[in-house]
DNA sequence: TCCCGCGCCATGTCCTGACAATATCACAAG
DNA sequence: CTTGTGATATTGTCAGGACATGGCGCGGGA
């Protein structure tokens, strides 16, 4: 019975910091995390109950519980009443995020590139218009870019901005993400609705993609919005399908 | 000064079940969001506070505050400290749920339809082993199924699955959905990662799908656990571009 | 030997209470 | 007129306790 063992490496959570603004149950759900990806913690393992471990840490069961949930909620853990806690077996994957093509290739260690194709104020027509939330004929902020990884083209990245935004720089776009850009001006994007398709390059995409004409290119059509619910970008991109591709965990309610 | 109000209609709350086995912060946030898709609370009005919800409905604020939590996570709402809680701006859509292609269309009021193209035991190769988690030769049950809705095909359904689900017909897989088929044995999903791209038809696919040889179609790898983390469905899809996409809603943490 | 019921255990739900952090607004000071 | 400052409102975090619910094992009875 040596495997009957619960697993909680009690060392890696010696010094919450109870004063600074990082909050415990996120600390605790990030080192828990981390135990997990290194193997500290081995996949199918079962975790001591929450209220043994919210007594050897020295806080309440709700901040354990919260910090718990929060990986179940990403599909590392997986809870059963009566039973327990157990790490997920399988090797585990990153979600698609709320972040930028750019922050996505950066991440994985790869060196982002990118090409400016239009950078230039237009007026809206009926279809943009009612994504982007303003009136037909107002001024618009079109962007259009070529992302290399490693010197190879994987993307054609076309977006829409308010004109409020006319004074983001070539500079700023070519260095950074535009998300980065977006949020070093205070705008923070919390919720984006996207659709995911394909259909065959158009147009100059084969060139800039590098791949033969009549090739499937990956589409995805997002639509970002802040804090208020106001649009702040609606875009349309492709992708090709050899270089990229979506990532998704789903966990049933 | 007519707009300063907050919403909250009352009378949508006045019978909450505290006997019954349904939660009451699921009762509460179910309601809530059926006032919101039927407009009675309209985009970007401002909620109640907390505090004095949980007061009008006799509940702790806890209790509350998750069930508003569940449609911050949703996508529905959006929470700022010192501000309050606002309902989102803009048309709300379905995320990408965990359900098959079958509770999909059914959902969305079309006639879905089923061909099976195979239904047969092989043996697992080295590829199939690994993601199913079964030794290579292992008996596992392959499953080929063209998906239609009002009679036009959409997808091309390729699956394996572990051997012990050999018992399963023909006839319950063309009268639902595989899912719908494991559910009924007692077996539940709870976690799918999957991968979303894009590639040219291949094989018998273009007469399947109705397609033209070289179009484009949308491919999606999946692999389903259940609770204990054990792999239950492997599976590789690929619809047509034209009548089929995938609609997510994204939310920073 | 097999089956059933009882009790233990771990998570699920819900409560009360408290303090912290932050955005807005009014108002006074420069 | 602008700026800083404090009051207020509202969500964010955390504690500690209580009871419900569902699995699972164990022991007793047939």
């Amino acid at each position: 019975m040596s495997d009957d063992r619960t697993y909680w490496p009690d060392e890696l959570f010696a010094d919450l910091d109870r004063t600074g603004p990082v909050p415990l149950y996120f600390q605790v759900s990030s080192r828990l995390e981390a135990a997990i990806h290194s193997g500290a913690i081995p996949p199918g393992a079962r975790l001591e109950n929450e209220i043994s471990i919210a007594g050897r840490l020295g806080l309440s069961r709700p901040t354990v519980r919260r910090a718990i949930q929060e990986l179940v909620d990403r599909g590392l853990l997986v809870r059963r009443r009566g039973i327990g806690t157990q790490v997920v077996q399988g090797r585990v994957t990153r979600p698609v995020e709320l972040s930028s093509l750019f922050e996505d290739l950066q991440s994985t260690g790869h060196e982002p590139g990118t090409v400016i194709l239009a950078h230039e104020v237009v007026r809206a027509d009926e279809s943009l218009a009612s994504h982007l939330g303003v009136a037909v004929g107002d001024d618009v902020v079109r962007l259009r870019r070529q992302r290399t990884t490693d010197g190879v083209p994987v993307a054609v990245l076309e977006n829409f901005l308010p004109a409020e935004f006319a004074d983001i720089t070539r500079e700023q776009l070519e260095s950074t993400g535009l998300y980065q850009v977006l949020r070093a001006r205070g705008v923070a994007i919390r919720i984006a609705k996207q659709k995911i398709g394909a259909r065959r390059v158009q147009g100059d995409e084969s060139e800039l993609l590098g791949i033969d004409r009549g090739h499937p290119v990956l589409t995805v059509e997002r639509v970002a919005f802040d804090n208020s619910g106001r649009v702040i970008e609606f875009g349309h991109h492709c992708y090709r399908p050899d270089m990229y591709s979506f990532e998704t965990t789903l966990v049933a309610k």
